[in-house]
DNA sequence: TCTGGGGTCCTAGGACCC
DNA sequence: TCTGGGGTCCTAGGACCC
């Protein structure tokens, strides 16, 4: 038999604060987005108290005050490098996977045992890692996304063929569905059709009059007919972004001029590690989506003449596109930087201008590609272009309880004493 | 006072062209 | 001065995901 399996970590975020915590397992633990907004990751002892994913923080302090949890900022740096450790096992394990997530892979694979192999892996990714994680398996990648969810109240596996999905179908409400949200859920709906059973039930020709392709697609994956297939190789990225809300709310343009350049550096020192250029820009600066001014966003978008990842080039791009979008009447909550339009540097074809154009460009580039070489080398941002200096920064995050930086700083490796 | 950030894909609607 | 439909491209924004 052909399977389809979802492997992904428990409560990641948390189970990696716990890795170097261990005074911590079975202890509430919970994990705040940037801006220590919202709950992002929730252990299990405060899922059981009922407190829900995406809630701001300011309304449940007190009672994790009161049931002694302990609150993490997040710390992203940490989970993307346990991330990469346990996809590392996994893919000693198997050679057609696909990451989908920070904390989540696909994979594909054929035996007449499936507990017995999914065991296997289970296991040796919680010793050599450390990360609790489930899997679920069944014909496709829809159905392997519920099944997930099954295992996860369960032993942490789950495998479901026919027959499961028989007995289950009229039980599971379509917008549990991976794929189907809000919107989705309420067209359903409209038309009578609210559990995986109802969908099963339409002819094909009326899902595809009702809902067109999507629909179809919907359909067919949940009847265990694989059409979204594993993507083993991920080409490359589309789109880089930047963006973060600020402490406070502001309507100083140089405050947001400079976080437009600090995300500008950010989303270019990515590309540079990818080896990759852009040619389309976008800047976005936006008031709190709760406020009276939450349409009062602006995005501007720019295409550039060529690829390029020159810091100087897309720094003047993106200034004239700040202040298009730029309203003083507005408390800007937000900002950020969107590159998109991205290219290898091998698949260069080159602008009809190079020649005129190449000594200044190279120079330019290659003064861009010196300062983050040197910040790299020093593991923090000691050139920058212009303004962005540590003293403007008004429009930083709030971190308040950021872990220290176990796996990637040397300066925070733990100590063990003997 | 305080309500995330990083992605992909799709589409409405205007500009422009024939 | 009035007469049109059809196509593409682009931008901005929304749905959905983790």
């Amino acid at each position: 038999m052909k399977y389809i399996a979802l492997l992904d970590c428990n409560n990641f975020f948390v189970s990696c604060e716990r890795l170097f915590r261990p005074d911590l397992l079975g202890k509430p633990v919970v994990v705040l987005s940037s801006n220590d907004g919202c709950v992002v990751a929730r252990s299990k002892e405060i899922k059981d108290r009922g407190i829900g994913m995406g809630v701001p923080y300011f309304q449940i302090k007190d009672t994790l005050n009161e049931i002694g949890a302990t609150v993490f900022s997040s710390h992203f740096a940490l989970y993307r490098d346990v991330s990469r450790r346990v996809f590392e096992v996994v893919r000693t394990c198997q050679s057609e996977i696909e990451q989908y997530s920070i904390d989540e892979c696909f994979f594909t694979f054929e035996s007449y045992d499936p507990h017995t192999l999914v065991a296997a892996i289970k296991q040796q990714v919680e010793q050599e890692v450390g990360i609790p994680v489930s899997i679920g398996v069944a014909s496709s990648k829809t159905q392997a996304k519920y099944v997930n969810t099954v295992a996860k109240k369960t032993t942490g596996i789950a495998i479901w063929g026919e027959e499961e999905w028989e007995r289950a179908a009229a039980d599971i409400r379509l917008s549990e569905i991976w794929g189907v949200g809000r919107g989705r859920a309420r067209q359903f709906d409209e038309k009578g059709i609210r559990t995986v059973a109802d969908l099963l039930k339409c002819s094909r020709s009326r899902i595809d009059a009702l809902f067109g392709i999507e629909g179809v697609r919907l359909q067919a994956e949940l009847r265990g007919e694989p059409v979204l297939g594993i993507k083993a190789s991920r080409p490359l990225q589309k789109s880089l972004m930047s963006t973060r809300s600020f402490a406070k709310e502001t309507s100083d343009y140089d405050v947001l001029l400079n976080a437009i350049k600090y995300h500008l550096y950010q989303v270019v020192k990515d590309l540079e590690s990818m080896d990759a250029k852009t040619n389309v820009i976008r800047v976005m600066i936006t008031p709190s989506r709760y406020g009276d001014y939450a349409f009062y966003g602006a995005s501007k978008e720019a295409l550039l003449t060529a690829p390029t990842r020159d810091l100087f080039t897309l720094q003047q791009a993106a200034v004239g596109l700040l202040k298009q979008c730029f309203n003083p009447e507005v408390p800007y909550k937000k900002a950020g930087v969107v590159l998109s339009g991205i290219s290898s540097t091998e698949a260069e074809t080159g602008s009809l201008f190079d020649n005129f154009e190449s000594a200044d460009n190279n120079g330019k580039n290659s003064l861009s590609a010196t300062i983050f070489s040197i910040n790299k080398k020093h593991g923090k941002p000691l050139v920058q272009l212009g303004s962005v200096s540590g003293t403007n920064k008004k429009w930083e995050s709030r971190k308040d309880a950021v872990s220290p930086s176990y796996t990637t700083s040397w300066s925070d490796l733990k100590v063990v004493r003997t």
